[in-house]
DNA sequence: TCGGAACGAATTGGCCAATC
DNA sequence: GATTGGCCAATTCGTTCCGA
């Protein structure tokens, strides 16, 4: 009986696709404890992966298998993508690094260290944005806006980059905003917290506001984030206003759309005065929506200065600029 | 009508002891 | 030594209730 439960696990998921821990218990016949023991041990081990979260979580078997090591790739450049690279697979498995990567390169019939080296390469380009972790968008918006009510505008980095698609930071934006993860919030909330406390120091911050949805969800992004955030300043009330028909601002092309549509349905609704506002948002498209808030918080003269700053913003606009 | 609080049920993990 | 089981605490979800 002993040392082949694990293997019997593998085989009833195998055989069914997919298995929730109690499925195993009564398949067995042992305590949920014991199979929770196997699961854990074959979860370490790379065999399995889990989906879902309790009272309802699934697991499966691994499609990828530790191959990493199989390719000649520089330490380095490995590195590199280990740090930088997450895909999330249709089925949910989230594969980090040059695991993701392998997994990547062979769905989009790459070779994976000539693609590599071209990752290495891409990476490089955008180094030159990004100092002390943050991308100073002013240039950007510079190029867009012909007013800017935003002293300063930072993202953490760039929604996608060429031919790879979206970062690391993009993908666990993009997925913990779609799937409402709590734990990829948590996850997302704990990589920004020490840009936005070293921001809140060096620009003497006395209050933050966040921006709201568009979209209504189960779970809100932005207040969950706000939650998990817990910073200990006043919080600016900002809320969206509720229109017949509601309207995303990433579905709108032109920028006067976005502008106008910020303008219309974001109202700033408080009446204390700060001198230093952080502004939060998920991701900085045209920055439409942070400047007309910043505007409406400025004709208020509900803060002296605005700092801006989004977790992820669009690389149009910069172009301009690399190409100096 | 909406949002938050409270509650119970299901699931999971940690620790330690018992068993094979 | 590996595996299993008992106990308990923590987490998460779904439902209900209540006040604004």
């Amino acid at each position: 009986m002993k040392g082949n439960t694990s293997q019997k696990i593998l085989d009833f998921i195998e055989d069914k696709g997919q298995a929730t821990g109690n499925d195993l218990t009564g398949y067995l016949s042992i305590t949920s404890r014991a199979v929770r023991k196997q699961l854990n041990k074959l979860l370490s081990e790379g065999k399995l992966y889990k989906v879902g979260k309790p009272p309802k979580v699934f697991y499966l078997l691994s499609k990828q298998k530790s191959i990493a090591n199989k390719y000649d790739i520089e330490p380095s450049l490995k590195k590199s993508i280990d740090d930088n690279f997450l895909v999330i697979t249709p089925s949910g498995e989230r594969l980090e690094g040059s695991q993701g990567f392998i997994y990547w390169c062979n769905k989009q019939k790459l070779g994976v260290e000539k693609t590599a080296l071209e990752y290495g390469r891409t990476l490089k380009k955008y180094i030159p944005y990004k100092k002390n972790g943050l991308i100073d968008g002013m240039y950007k918006l510079k190029n867009t806006f012909d007013k800017i009510y935003l002293d300063k505008i930072f993202y953490l980095d760039f929604y996608s980059i060429e031919r790879f698609g979206k970062t690391k930071l993009g993908q666990l934006l993009l997925y913990a905003k779609q799937s409402q993860d709590k734990s990829l919030i948590k996850e997302l909330a704990s990589q920004i917290r020490p840009k936005v406390e070293s921001l809140i120091e060096s620009f003497d911050v006395d209050a933050v506001g966040f921006i709201p949805p568009t979209v209504k969800r189960e779970i809100q992004f932005m207040q969950e984030l706000e939650r998990n955030l817990n910073l200990s300043l006043p919080s600016l009330k900002i809320v969206k206003v509720k229109t017949p028909i509601i309207v995303p601002q990433k579905t709108l092309n032109k920028l006067a759309d976005r502008i106008e549509n910020a303008r219309d349905t974001i109202m700033v609704n408080d009446a204390r005065q700060y001198k230093t506002l952080l502004l939060l948002d998920d991701a900085l498209g045209s920055g439409a929506t942070l400047n007309e808030t910043a505007k409406k918080i400025k004709k208020q003269k509900l803060a002296e200065n605005i700092i801006g700053l989004a977790i992820t913003g669009s690389f149009s606009g910069f172009e301009v600029i690399s190409e100096v």
